[in-house]
DNA sequence: GCCAACGTTGGC
DNA sequence: GCCAACGTTGGC
């Protein structure tokens, strides 16, 4: 079963253009230190899973492109990095706190959906990110919500 | 285990 | 830059 989901990235730090242009256009997904983020990329996302790459904090947030999981959950690398923004003093090898998953490019959307149009978007009321002060960073998408977002390009 | 204080997210 | 909504921390 493929499932589908939504990934917050800032595109000052990262964007789709900076997954497109990867020598292997994928990238480990580190810094979610967040735990309900963690415990879906750590026990429910699969080999294959669709991903909406959004852009968020920026002037037009939205979904500015498509991507996939190319690699399982395991420990993310930058909690033990003491020079890392995302060092966790508390983690240890034997016993990581934070995983990650890799994320694989797929498209760019030719147009971005902003924000804006999806809480236009009949169908959509009950997504995990319109919610009123929903601000995790990786929400999950139904089947459904999937394909009337992929409706709306041009 | 409660909860006030504090820090962060992210739209606007 | 503002601030509402959350999540985390730590004293008790």
């Amino acid at each position: 079963m493929t499932n589908y989901w939504l990934m917050k990235s800032e595109p000052d730090c990262f964007s789709i253009d900076d997954l497109a242009t990867r020598t292997t256009q994928s990238e480990a997904w580190d810094g979610v230190r967040n735990y309900q983020a963690r415990n879906m990329m750590r026990d429910q996302m699969q080999l294959g899973d669709r991903v909406f790459f959004y852009h968020s904090n920026t002037k037009v947030p939205g979904i500015a492109g498509i991507a996939s999981i190319s690699r399982t959950s395991y420990p993310d690398p930058t909690q033990f990095q003491a020079d890392s923004q995302y060092f966790d003093p508390k983690a240890t090898a034997a016993k990581p706190i934070w995983y990650l998953v890799d994320v694989q490019f797929e498209q760019k959307l030719p147009q971005l959906i902003s924000l804006e149009r999806l809480r236009r978007q009949p169908g959509l009321e009950d997504m995990v990110l319109l919610r009123k002060g929903s601000r995790l960073s990786i929400t999950p998408v139904t089947a459904e919500q999937w394909h009337i977002i992929l409706s709306l390009q041009p």
